[in-house]
DNA sequence: AAGTGGTCTAGACCACCTT
DNA sequence: AGGTGGTCTAGACCACTTC
């Protein structure tokens, strides 16, 4: 037999982060707004402090609140850079204001940094698309405002780049790309894999990531015209930080 | 005077957490293996229950493992269906094998089901987009394997699509855009915007995501080519069951 | 100095799964 | 029946921020 289900209740640390959070998507509590502390959760609810802890932790982990030490947990907020893939395929723009989400405007500056120049062993998916044992690789860090918001890693063909400006910190005007097109290898296909997870310590170290932020991960893959593979780069993004678009036709 | 910084010893908790992050992401514990549970731990660093469950809770909130009650806590694999955003564009193949990360075989038999269909009045952005004030939404799920793996909100112009199979359940062969067309509205020009968050709780629910599982949010435009917006659709996909491709030229 | 979040202990009862 | 994770209490000491 089928029990007639009785719902349960939820238990109450579920409860009082389950209003919470009505209120964060509410915009009752708007962007930096004090959440109520351990304290007042355990006064008004007449519960021990790890269950206040228990509550507010799920708001952490969730992203929606940040914790601040010897101040309060705040709500966070969300206003992302946007990152253009296929942009410079359709030059023209369709319909009117073709963002549906709020972005902050492109082409902000930004800054790198954590520069770190090898000769390494490829990775075997990557020697694979590269054609090649040995790669260079050229690790960085990109920051907007001076908030660390991605880091890049970028794999090429050693024999194909050996003593080139790409194996040295500054690449020049126009950058890597303008240096393959000089190699005659200039990049005309792109490939991008784009996957999501939780950050892995460095990540979150390197990207100052409160707990609850995902990272979206970007492996773009350039190809020549005459289909070799000439770069391989991995990009690690703050999700909270990011915008993705792609223009594409049918 | 910038003093000497002497590392503080990470909590206890911590370094449990990351010699077991570090025994998963080595592959010395593999995919459905099964960790120490909060009573090994307990014994072999002496410590409370609290604290066992509090260093176990930080692999589960990244997603490593996943707690089955009354069983153990276990290693979470992560083995992606692979979904193509601009592919029909460049049906020639570049390169050898171009992709860099594992994922299943394309194409897998998916379900359709908790289909709804309302008329309601469209939310500012998506009113801009589509220049209608009022909206037919599509939404349903997607499951894979009898796991679901997406929910989808799909948006259309009310005057649009009044009376048409597009606001019946069975859209018939070749689905919403087919209909798109004979309507004399042909989809030519898609904008995909992506971000990702953690999950909210009725998505948690919907798509039955273990806790440290991001999801992956895709809103699909489609315009005519006149340039009129046709179709919003938002997507919310398990981001441990998807890798997201995009192919084009520069 | 007072308040806040961060870590940790030592218990308790419960629901669930395995054996 | 015994082990597992899920929830909760009632303390403790600490580091940090704010006042």
């Amino acid at each position: 037999m089928q029990q007639s289900p009785v719902p349960p209740e939820p238990p109450i640390y579920r409860r009082i982060a389950d209003g919470l959070r009505e209120a964060i998507l509410s915009g009752e509590l708007r962007d930096g707004d004090r959440l109520p502390g351990e304290n007042a959760l355990m006064t008004e609810y007449g519960i021990a402090r790890a269950t206040a802890r228990q509550a507010l932790s799920v708001l952490i982990n969730e992203g929606l609140a940040v914790p601040r030490r010897g101040s309060g947990v705040y709500v966070r907020q969300f206003r992302p850079l946007r990152r253009h893939g296929s942009r410079r395929l359709s030059q023209r723009r369709w319909g009117r204001g073709q963002a549906i989400w709020d972005s902050d405007t492109v082409g902000r500056p930004y800054t790198v940094d954590e520069v770190v120049i090898d000769k390494e062993a490829a990775e075997e998916a990557v020697a694979r698309v590269l054609d090649s044992t040995e790669v260079w690789v050229r690790r960085r860090r990109y920051s907007v405002d001076g908030r660390p918001v991605q880091l890049a890693v970028s794999h090429f063909p050693a024999a194909l780049v050996e003593d080139t400006p790409i194996v040295r910190p500054d690449t020049g005007p126009g950058g890597v790309y303008a240096r393959l097109s000089e190699l005659g290898h200039t990049p005309a296909h792109f490939i991008e894999e784009v996957r999501a997870r939780m950050p892995h310590p460095h990540e979150t170290v390197s990207l100052d990531l409160p707990p609850g932020t995902p990272v979206i991960v970007v492996c773009r893959t350039a190809y020549t015209a005459e289909g070799r593979g000439v770069e391989v780069n991995e990009m690690v993004l703050d999700a909270a930080a990011y915008v993705l678009q792609y223009d594409f036709d049918s």
